[in-house]
DNA sequence: TCCATAGTTCATATATTTGCGAACTAATAA
DNA sequence: TTATTAGTTCGCAAATATATGAACTATGGA
């Protein structure tokens, strides 16, 4: 397998961080598995929207499906995928905290 | 600050990670001080895409740049990111394996 | 069987990202 | 000054990704 293959399949499984809508599903399953209706009422927006981007993640290995009844559950199929997730935030915080000190220095000269 | 709008925030700099070029400067800077011309020799392709991928990252605060003489100096502005990108990476190997193994019982039985 | 519920898929409009050559700018050298 | 080198920015076409209502599918009652 070719180096720029790796990469470029590395950048698709890390495009799975890449949407408001995805973070806040990683978020909220951090710790539970949660069905379709219950990510929904948490998360809100139309449920064709939801269910693409669930649907999306679980193609690319990153949350594992299970169907029972009329349910559909769902859950990070690794715990890796909410820590670099939370790493992720802890460099934008960070960055905002530079950004912070930034301003407040320009108020007090 | 609403917490949709923290969601957009991090998913904004997880977009970072995002594309194969941007995977490839993150590996590339891992441990390293870098000059444009280096990273370009590294990496191939035309010199305006790179600068433009350099560039947005640093808007994002997550590279540092510095300018010597003619050269351009990128670094990683923190250690951070190429650990969550390590740590998605792993995940990328583990669902490799997964594959691998599920083709594997395939040809077995 | 017929209905209701829970989700998924489809169609398609819109928005965002990418790719890349050409033009441009900044710093140094001749 | 003029030329050269190192990078950046611009312009715009092409490719991807997102949004969302409507139609569809599957399961479990009544």
């Amino acid at each position: 397998m070719d180096n720029k293959e790796i990469y470029l399949l590395h950048a698709n499984i890390c495009k799975a961080l890449g949407h408001a809508i995805r973070i806040e599903i990683i978020d909220t399953l951090q710790n539970n598995e949660m069905s379709f209706g219950e990510i929904l009422e948490k998360i809100g927006g139309p449920k064709s929207s939801l269910s693409q981007h669930l649907s999306s993640m679980a193609t690319k290995g990153i949350l594992a499906q299970r169907k029972e009844g009329l349910s559909v559950y769902y859950k990070l199929s690794s715990e890796k995928v909410a820590i670099a997730c939370r790493i992720m935030r802890e460099v934008l915080i960070e960055n905002m905290k530079k950004h912070q000190n930034l301003i407040n220095n320009l108020q007090n000269n």
